[in-house]
DNA sequence: ACCGGTACTTAGTACCACAGAATAGCGGGA
DNA sequence: TCCCGCTATTCTGTGGTACTAAGTACCGGT
């Protein structure tokens, strides 16, 4: 995509993941390919799975581990109680710097 | 503010100094100052003069040295031709970001 | 036996915001 | 006079995140 995107996906492709997850669990491969439907052609498997490991690590995310018919183990991830409030925290600071750069956008910025 | 604030800024905060910008020339402490007013009370001095710096080198911004009554001479950086092509170009992958980030939140995300 | 698709892991790189301190000029109060 | 506070910029080091690139592992079809 570009330097601009990869900047600004820093800090919000958390939230991204932690909504899909909040929707439904899913597993690493699952959201690489939900994002690149999504339009983020260019965002790195390795960047997702390390994202989930984050998670894990903080606290955010149930993991399951379940045999696929067609390759190695996936790993499940849910969203926890934890994880939901983190999310929902996301939310508020996006909203944040949503209003503000509007603000910007239509004020002749 | 936080560190999800944080994570988010880096990319962002180019573009809201970037529109700031765009509206008329300043100089770092002016925007600082400016960016406080708009609610980001967190953000470093620091932070703004680096970005700031960053403009010059990829030549998006034009600097002249202008003496100040209260302190050392000012640096204020106006916006040239190139810095509006990438400010423009900074509001399309936001949008692209926004509208997806919208569809997630409304969509039980 | 090989290859392509599925699924995860890891090592190293680049970039950005932050913390904190240093530098520099001016004005006002003790 | 000396120090403090405000204005204004610069610099060093740190942590966190996405990317590149490669590797590991398992399965099915040819």
């Amino acid at each position: 995509m570009g330097k601009q995107m990869t900047e600004m996906l820093k800090g919000t492709l958390e939230g991204i993941v932690l909504a899909i997850l909040s929707a439904r669990s899913a597993y690493g491969y699952e959201i690489t390919v939900r994002l690149r439907e999504m339009g983020f052609t260019d965002i790195a498997e390795g960047t997702v799975y390390a994202l989930l490991v984050r998670f894990e690590l903080r606290g955010l995310v149930d993991v399951e581990k379940v045999p696929s018919e067609k390759g190695p183990p996936r790993k499940v991830y849910s969203l926890n109680e934890q994880g939901q409030a983190y999310l929902e925290e996301f939310w508020r600071t996006w909203s944040f710097l949503t209003e503000r750069l509007e603000q910007l956008h239509k004020g002749g910025g």
